[in-house]
Formats: C-alpha cells, sequence, structure tokens
DNA sequence: GATGAATGAGGTTTCATTCAT
DNA sequence: AATGAATGAAACCTCATTCAT
C-alpha cells in the first residue's frame, strides 16, 4: 500500500541518486525496528527505535506515518511468505486438514517470535486499523482457503470462518514468551484438533 | 482500647455507625468501578472511578490501595460463584467433558462481559501479580478437578495443564466485545472439543 | 507504652472522671508522638501518630490543633528542664564560659536525639510559628544570661547574641544521625571555642 | 518568544542552527531555574521552572533528568569558581587559617544567597546524592588542603576533618535569608576563630 | 529530507485537614 | 469527645507527535 507494489519498480535504475539514499535509510530503519520489537516489544518508544537506527524521529514519521505503518512494513516479508505458503501446502500435504495444521502452525511460529504483535494485532485502538487490516486482507483468504478445502473434503465441522479462526490463534499467542509455562502451540493444536469432524 | 470507651455501646444502638456508611460506601465504590470498567476497561484512570463514584480519588486508595485489590473485589462474587460451580457440575453433568465444557462455558460467559479483564488477567506487569494469582489460586485447581476427572474417565487426552487450558481460554476471551464478528465462545468450544480423545 | 500493658497502672484509682481519662488521652497521645518521633521524625504523618496512640486522628487535631501545639507538648518537659539546668550551671561551674559549654551541650543532646526536629526549627513554615517561638521564647533568655555572664567575665567576645548562638547550634544539629561520620558535638565545641577572646 | 535576551546574538549569523538554539534554551532554563529557585527554593516544582523559563515541563526533564541534575548545573559555576579559589588564596593570604577562613567565607557567600541549597546539601534522600556527591568531590579536597595547610603551620587544632567542617558551614547556612536576625557570617567566624589552637 | 527539541496531556499517589456520625 | 472516612490539591514523570531550522 504505501510504496507501490509488488517491486516492478527497480528494474534498470541506473543512477543512485536520492532514491536510492532514501531505500538505504528506510531499509536500515526496518532492521532497527526490527531490532527493538525484538528487544522490547512493537510498542516500543518511536525515540528508541530512532536511536536504534541512528536517525531522527522525524524520519520515521516520515517514512511510517503510523506505527501500524512501520509495524506492517517490517514484517511484511513474513506475511507475505506465510500467505503464499497456505496453497503450496495444500498441495503437499495429505489431507486439507493437515495442511490447515501446518499453515496455523506456521503462523504461530511467526506470531510468537514477535514480541508484543499478538496483543497489539487485537488491539481495538484506532491506530492499529491498518495493522489489523493488512494482515486480515493478507492471511484470511488463504485460511479460508484451508477451510473450505479441508471442509469439502469432509475433514472439518463447517461453521467456522476463517476470520474467526486467525483471531483466535493470534489471541493464543499473546503473552507467549513471558511465561515459560505457557505454550500456544499446544493449545493451538487443540483448537486444530477440535476443528475435526466429530465422531459421535 | 479506642472503642471500649463509655462501655455499654451494644445492644440497642440507633445511631448506624461509622462502620455501616462505610461499608456502604465501599459497596457504592465497587458498583462504580464495575460501572466504569464496562464502560472504559479495567484500566479506566482511578479519577474516573472516583468521577463516577462521586467520591475522591483517595477514598478508592482507602479501599483499595492497589487496582488489583479493586478488581478483585469488582469481581470477586463471580469468581466464587464459578469456582464453586465447578464440582456442582461434575455432580451433575452427563460426563465429566461435558461439565468441563460447561464450566468452562461460565468462566467464558464471565470473562466476555469484562472489559478488560482478559487483557490484564496475562499482562505481566507487577502491578496485577495479586489479581493473577487469585484467578488462577481460585480457578485453576477447580480446572484441574474437572480435567483430571475427564481424564480418568478416558474421554480427554492426557498431558494438557489446567493452568494452560484456564491461559488459553482467556486469552481466546480478550478482545470479545469490541467485535462482533469475534465470538470466544465458539473458538473456546473448539478448544474443549479438541481435548477430547481422537479418534484415529 | 501507651496502655499500660502489664496492668500496674490500676493502683487505686476509684473515679476516673472524665477529666482524668482526657488527662490520660492526652499523654497516650504524648508518649506515642514521641515514639514515632523518634521513628519517622517529627514529620511524621499524622495518621501514624494516631495509630501508635490508638486513637483516632481528630483526637489529635483536638488536643493538638497544629502540628507544632504536638511538639511543643512532647518535648516540654526537656526543653524546661534545659532551661532551668542554665542558673545551676552558672552557680556550679568553674567559669561562665565552661557553664555556657555544658549547657550548650545540653541543648544538643537533645537535639540530636529529636529525628527531625533541629531541621523543623529553622523551617520558615509558617506552621511552625509558634514552635519556634517557644523554643525561643524559653531558651533564649537563659542562653543570654550564660553569654552575658561570661561577657563581664572578660572571658568571651562581646557581640554575640543568644538568639544567633541558639540558631546556630540548631542548625548544627540538622541531619545528625543520619551521616555517622558528621559529629555536631565537635562542631558546636569549635563554635563555642569560638567565642573565646582571642589571644591575638 | 522565550528568551529576547540581551540582544548580543544580532551579530550576523543567519541560520543559528538547532544546536545553538537548544543551547540558548537550555540557558534560558538554567536563568530561569535561579530565579525560581531564589523565590521558591530549590526544591521548587519543575512546573513552576517550567513556566518561568516558559517551556514545558518535558523541556526541563529532557536537559535535566532529575533535579540534582539542574541545581549542579545552575550553580556549576560557582562551586567551581569556589574550588579553584582555594589554592589562590592559600598563596596570597597572609596565613594558612587566613586563607580557610576567606575561602569558608566565599562558600558561606554563595551558599547564603541560594535559597534552600544548603536545607538540600543535608537532605538524605537519595534523589540528592548526586547533588552531594558533587558538591562533596569538589569542595572537600580543596578544604582539606587549606586545612592541612594551616594544621601544619601549626595554626589550628588538628583532628578536625574537612567533610565535617563544610557539612558544619552547610548547616550554618540553613534558613539563612529568611530571618534577618540570623547571619550565618558571623557564626562560622566563630566556627573558623573555634579552630584555632587554643592558648590554655 | 532530516533532525531532535519542545510540548503537554494523562495517570499515579500521598497526606493534611475537615466534619458527619 | 472521639472517630476515621472523605476530600482533593500537588507533584511527579513519560512519550507520542509536531514543527522550526
Amino acid at each position: 500500500m504505501n510504496d507501490g507494489g509488488k517491486g516492478g519498480d527497480g528494474t534498470g535504475r541506473a543512477a543512485p541518486s536520492k532514491r536510492k539514499d532514501a531505500r538505504r535509510n528506510k531499509e536500515t530503519l526496518l532492521d532497527a525496528a526490527a531490532t527493538v520489537f525484538v528487544r522490547s516489544g512493537v510498542e516500543a518508544p518511536v525515540r528508541d527505535i530512532a536511536a536504534e537506527a541512528g536517525v531522527g524521529m522525524g524520519t520515521i514519521y516520515r517514512h511510517f506515518p503510523t506505527r501500524a505503518d512501520l509495524i506492517i512494513a517490517v514484517y511484511r516479508h513474513q506475511v507475505e511468505a506465510c500467505a503464499e505458503a497456505g496453497p503450496a501446502l495444500l498441495a503437499s500435504s495429505a489431507s486439507p486438514h493437515a495442511a490447515l495444521g501446518q499453515w496455523i502452525n506456521l503462523f504461530v511460529d511467526f506470531l510468537v517470535t514477535k514480541h508484543g504483535l499478538a496483543a497489539v494485532l487485537q488491539s481495538d485502538s484506532s491506530g492499529f486499523d491498518t495493522l489489523h487490516a493488512y494482515f486480515l486482507d493478507r492471511l484470511v483468504p488463504v485460511c479460508t482457503q484451508l477451510l473450505d478445502a479441508a471442509a469439502e473434503a469432509g475433514e472439518i465441522r463447517s461453521g467456522v470462518e476463517a476470520y474467526q479462526l486467525m483471531r483466535g490463534v493470534g489471541n493464543l499467542c499473546i503473552g507467549a514468551g513471558s511465561d515459560a509455562h505457557y505454550d500456544p502451540r499446544r493449545l493451538v493444536e487443540l483448537l486444530i484438533a477440535g476443528l475435526r469432524r466429530q465422531p459421535d
């Protein structure tokens, strides 16, 4: 959304120009943000991120007007990868339900390593609307596809929407890491198991 | 020493005594807090709660030194009721697993109507330690009992601890209410279903 | 301390009468205040004193409208004793200057054991005016007498006023006790030594 | 808005650069703080200082994270000057004892004009540790040097430590200014006189 | 474009003092 | 007379966000 798409823009650039500098700067920013996010969570003070990047705070606001924009940018690659893994898993797995389980695991693995991200994903603070929307837009369709496939195969009960499932999985990941006795993976596994069409 | 005083004091007191007033006031406070908690969540500013109750902020601090104390007081009755319902359900339900499901539903019903409580329950901020402890102390044993019964009856897979389950359920309840499309009950149902010993 | 504990106090009272009760109460208060002053300084919260005495805060305000009143009452005996020691020392000492030194030592001994009193004695907060006045009224004349005697005997340089000297000694006592490396007695000794008519 | 000031800045600079502005601002802050310190003492509310300077409170915290930092900054020049005057006086004075007296006078002159500083200098509140340390680190060695010189010259009794002397002098300066009848200078003079080796 | 100084709302907590019971 | 609950002013400190340079 904020930079103009899949990347067609780079093909034959010759002049390094301001543009390149800016890009480098932006990437420095993303690296710094990622680092700080790991250290202090995705709600870390802007100042800390700026300091880590060695730039002024204004620079961050220029490139990423809202925190959501920054978070999205930092995790875009991983979200994309996750989204793209959906169809692939569907194709390669023994069953749609298995594919769903594996895909969800990818999502969980992503979330549990992102200190504070899961929490912010369910925040209803309007500042995070964009973030919310991005994750949903990108992942819900994939999840829907997997869910539909499993439903069609008769493996799962119907009536569970992808949106809900994603939200639930996201929620289960909140607080992981701060409590060694809490293992979201295990619970998510139960959740997915619960989707199974029941024997009785 | 300070009240013996004149001596008699007892039997037929007409004066309602400060004590009674204070007690009433405390209840006013709890009502006010409950109201504000619904409106703005359990992390609402102390000042707001005081205003709602029509008292000074100091009054709140007098009765409830920490926010955790206030939250516990506000919800104590419901938590107790929930805890006590466990054994009852176990006795009256068709199966331990069914009892577990029903009990969890009670817990979910409780949580989803408490704006922000679920979120705070998993917060690792030290200010909420007491709150955390209270919920855990009161509910985990009950859950354990239900879980054990179900395990013994061979209805569920073993290896899931009550603590984890409660945490998971609590997490699933975060953000309920702020999103009409998100229904924790449904997901919790899946989670509990997932506990079932699998057919394969 | 404040309730008689061992029970010895019962000797032979027949008619406790309101008056006596009130007196007892007042004394209980003074004991409690003294205790708390030692523990937390003379600026300890009113509530603490009330708690120590086992009475309500209102009772303290009734008997001692201002903190200064309370402080004065607590230390009155000792201040009186100090004041009265002046003439006695003058009569019994080898020289007026020696008497002065001994008397000042009494004052210092009194102050250094009263956590925070010296500090409050020089506070210009209007709340302490009475306190200020009491100490001054009671002790400055005594000091003047000693000073005059010493001056008359040609032992000290003239031109130092009792008020100043008392203030100075009081100031030197501030903070004693909180710093093992600071010994007001030694400095006061220098001050008094400095009063001596210089040889040159 | 915030300073207008003496006007010297007009020379020829066109772009005073943020840095320069900030520096000026910092000085504005120090001036304001000094003013407020005179008016209300060194423990004046941060908000008052900010108001006096015409800046937000955050600005104060940016430049001076703790109150001790601010106080030190406000008085640094004078403390340094005082410290540096020590050796100079020693070199130029008739005797080490005279030098000591003059140096102490400088210190007293400094303190008596700093409303509340002397009081805070003996506070044992941990917030002022830095302040305490600064004054001690800077001045005690100088005092030691003067004291040692005088002792070596046989002018004073030994056994008085610079730390104690400084503390004592500081204490004597507490409350100066709020009482026209109290003149610390006179008392300090006595103290120093008292150091003299006694004739007897 | 970049910088980072400045702003100031926002929330917390403490206690002296009053006054209804 | 005594009680102690209630009041609420005061101060503190933090950060997201803006904007002059």
